[in-house]
DNA sequence: TCCTAAGCGAGACGGTACGTCTTGTCTTCCA
DNA sequence: TGGAAGACAAGACGTACCGTCTCGCTTAGGA
């Protein structure tokens, strides 16, 4: 993200950022090593030093702490997720195609969306992932009509939810059905209304 | 809490089991007020201890550490929900009433709720609740039919999720919305498809 | 030492009295049971609580800490020294027979000189029998010549310093020689000046 | 005294050692300030911190606690004693010699050993102080002749208990007189019989 | 080819919170 | 009613991390 615009081509870029992303992507690694042999919240800078051989000084030069360095490995999913509603030739998508779209996506990065979102992961991640699915489908539902008087905020967070509540459940469990299984559940789930 | 049922009436109890009461209500009480002041994350033992006015050796005998004390305020939430299915003479209810029940039951205790769910509380403290909420409806759903071929758990997550998600919007923005108002929305919402 | 000098017979004591001494004595018992096993120092008053089975606010009710406890034991102890001047039907004794007896009286009362001043006990210990030997010797000391112009607390302190360094390697070493050979030796040494 | 026979020249050292000893410096002398103001046992770790404005685990990092601390300022005290044998040119003292110099290093160091061994200081410096004489003063007198059947370790302990109780008074009593006087006496203090 | 500036490892440091431990006080129970 | 039981406040302890820092070493790019 540092450099996510670089003004000169990769190729021309110096030893001493080659250097760095070097350094960054060890320190990135390391954290993710660590995260699927211990919970989240009890791996230590000094235990993502030791493991990336990289001294305390530059972890701090390029890192402000451990959550910073965590989420720096995912700043490109909202750029992932942007990239939605203009496939297809620019052409907007069904609320279906998103849903579906997410659903595969989580399958695609299976382990790591395992490791972040478990019980393994730190709960600031989840969260993290879910508002940007908010805001993803926020963008799409405020392009179509809401029956009755529904805010759309309302809608959005209890579509978002819904979703996020399934999927979470679907990785915890070792994802048990696939992603075409579950992507036809929610969507019968969400017209099975509440029993009287 | 701990003695629900007392086999004695409350007079008879020993004053020493006063004290230790008497101890572990403030500690309850301190932490509930410095919650509503600054995040809970950052409350320090010391900061309880101060505003409780109580010594460090006797948290430490009463409470594992600070999210112990903080669990120990909703030992009875889980009893108060188990009552839900005994209601109305025995008599089961139906879905929409448990989720009535519940949104309703927020509201009575909007304050404790909207500080220990908000941001200014603990993640945990919110997967501690839906895992209630997800007990009380599997309970629920489990004598009921599912259409279609979807696993019970699935419904369940997906029901748990949608209104744990819902009524967390709620409170975070402090409830414009009236109880009424939102279970009607999500008894809507319930029944409204993905859009294709 | 509290009611050493009792205003009724014995036999007249109050049940009452009986409890107070049976409490204290218990203590006094475990607390010398507790030093044959770990050092002084590191004996806590509960530990001391635990072996006399007693409460803790009856250990403060008759003692201010630990070491007035221990001292306690010990009261009688200057008692038995200050009858020493008066042995032999009132007449002085030669500074040559009380050091003799303080040694002899030491190998005596070997095991419990032994728990007190070796490292196992307290340093104070060590330091309040010393001030009793050299009270003692100055009794004996200041009524007989001193050679030269040397002050009597000079030689007071000197000849008390040497018989306790005596002393406590006698009783730190095992005692490997009788009460009679250490006497002797310590005469010696006593007349043998150091060498040019 | 880590580097006591430092193979590089002082200036070479590097500048990570250099920070450790002022650190350990500033604990040391931090503590030696705190003596002089209040009772070594009424001295907590934070009262030592602060007047060094040191950081507590930089105190941990370097010593295993207040006693190891100020014991660590006493390490080159036997290497002083040490070199006394090997003074006028490798000729061996002889026993007055040496109990000469020891009563002069204590008037040269009299406000260090002052606060270190009256009440104010550690019982066990005492000991560590009077064990270092031990040493000396057997390494002394086990290279001259003991008259008699006196074991030379009787001899030893006898010369440095009455050596160290004279000094130690001497201290306690603001050292009233000069250390010549204080030598002549111990001198004829040592041929001074025991009185039939 | 040398020089110089920056990235880096190493790890000492100040600081903060923790959970443990012990002390001496204080309140209540009970005989 | 006074001795016993034990809950309590106070606060020091040693540990664990954190984020800052200072220091030399290495190394690449410009002189």
């Amino acid at each position: 993200m540092e450099s996510k615009v670089p003004q000169v081509p990769v190729s021309a870029q110096s030893a001493k950022d080659r250097r760095v992303r070097r350094s960054q992507q060890l320190l990135r690694e390391a954290l993710l090593e660590l995260i699927l042999e211990k919970p989240y919240q009890d791996i230590t800078v000094q235990d993502i030093l030791d493991r990336a051989d990289v001294g305390r000084s530059t972890f701090y030069a390029h890192f402000l702490d451990k959550d910073h360095l965590l989420k720096s490995g995912f700043e490109n999913l909202q750029e992932v997720f942007e990239t939605l509603n203009l496939r297809s030739g620019g052409k907007p998508q069904s609320e279906f195609e998103t849903i579906m779209f997410l659903i595969h996506h989580v399958e695609s990065f299976q382990p790591i969306y395992k490791a972040l979102m478990s019980k393994r992961g730190a709960d600031w991640i989840t969260q993290e992932v879910q508002s940007i699915v908010i805001k993803v489908l926020r963008r799409q539902l405020e392009n179509q009509p809401v029956p009755g008087d529904i805010p759309l905020e309302v809608l959005v967070q209890y579509r978002a939810s819904a979703l996020m509540g399934l999927i979470k459940w679907w990785l915890d469990n070792d994802m048990p059905f696939s992603a075409e299984q579950m992507q036809r559940w929610f969507h019968e789930l969400s017209a099975l209304p509440v029993h009287f």
